[in-house]
DNA sequence: TTGGCGATCGAACGATCGTCCGAAACGCCC
DNA sequence: GGGCGTTTCGGACGATCGTTCGATCGCCAA
């Protein structure tokens, strides 16, 4: 391919493999080794590009989270009609999702394996990313909708979780994917409450384990 | 407490405890030398009660499964009315997952950590218990309706994504959280399709990564 | 040709991990 | 009180981990 990759070309390379190799085993069971080979470079070669594996998990993260939230914004610019920018936030969310399964699996999955300042900056990223869906959430929030911070968290949830079940010779591309989870949360979102939110039927207190 | 625990109700506690340090620091990073300080046991006493740290995993994964369904079925056997099977399916697992946050977060996060016939009895539960939820939603799945696996896994997301979000002292308790859930889901698979399926408004062809 | 610098590598180190072994302590029945 | 099965423990072993160090390679400028 390129004959002569740049240092940031090789870099981003590694971040590639890396991901893919963080994705199918784990952060923890994946080693430094197991990467050095995925990405075809020595063991000791692998730290003149990161300094650690952790800068290397959050170079992942960093990188991916960036680029998700700033397609967002560049798609959002010129989209002014709150249904309309709910739906332009679920397809490129999912697009992207989708696109980028190893890079988003890593995000989704390995939250918590950072720790300090790289925990941090992430934490930073992603609540910033939360907080604009839950204001685009809230562009449509019906009186009496369910609360914009269950609501913003439950699409995520739809969203996040397909990494541990999207199979991609049975299931939805992005785009038609996309359709139905905006469909699912759309009219969920927006249908009014009955008049008096019914109580519990069952009323039965919840004993935990079996006995 | 008791004051002379049987092996069965050490072994229980072992479990507990052992589930709340997975939780909290993940299977790879939390030590069995970890565990044996959370549960008061030695270092070489765990391994009289189980037999490897892989061993230790899968008794919380299938004791915890186990019991989610069982409960389950035991709900449904007095439900007849579709809908309101949905809401005691949705209303058993929130439960559950609220009261044993701890182990069903090292059941949705772990997954992968096993291997071999551990492994293989776990994905078989988890199969099953998927299959009964697809049907109960397809006990209520209008002429058009989403695809019933995507219906299902989206719902799923929603519950299973709680551990990565939700606070106790803000958001909504278990009930609550559970009607929320069950409005928004609800209400999303039961309305029909518009007419005909919109077309992707924004026909750009998705690039992926920032150039 | 040679000097120098960016890039790469093999080999090793210390730490931590899961697991195992032999002995000691405990509790119960004859 | 003596003997025995159950339960517990300290200490160690081998494997694997992330990381480092010093040497070597390749290429361009002088």
């Amino acid at each position: 391919m390129d004959p002569r990759p740049s240092y940031d070309e090789k870099l981003l390379g590694i971040l590639r493999a890396s991901a893919a190799v963080f994705a199918d085993k784990g952060y923890d069971r994946a080693s430094i080794r197991d990467i050095a080979q995925a990405t075809g470079v020595s063991l000791s070669g692998l730290y003149y590009y990161v300094s650690s594996k952790e800068e290397l998990l959050f170079l992942i993260q960093d990188h991916c989270f960036g680029t998700l939230h700033h397609r967002l914004e560049e798609l959002l610019v010129e989209v002014t009609d709150p249904g309309e920018r709910v739906r332009v936030f679920i397809r490129n969310h999912l697009r992207f999702f989708l696109a980028n399964q190893a890079e988003m699996k890593v995000l989704s999955h390995e939250a918590d394996a950072l720790s300090g300042e790289f925990a941090e900056q992430i934490l930073r990223r992603k609540r910033s990313y939360a907080r604009a869906a839950q204001e685009i959430l809230e562009g449509i929030a019906p009186p009496d909708a369910v609360e914009s911070r269950t609501a913003t968290f439950a699409l995520f949830g739809m969203m996040n979780w397909i990494y541990t079940w999207h199979r991609e010779d049975v299931d939805p591309g992005a785009d038609a994917l996309s359709e139905r989870i905006t469909h699912l949360f759309l009219n969920g979102y927006l249908t009014p409450p009955p008049p008096e939110r019914p109580g519990v039927t069952d009323g039965s207190a919840p004993s935990i384990w079996r006995s």
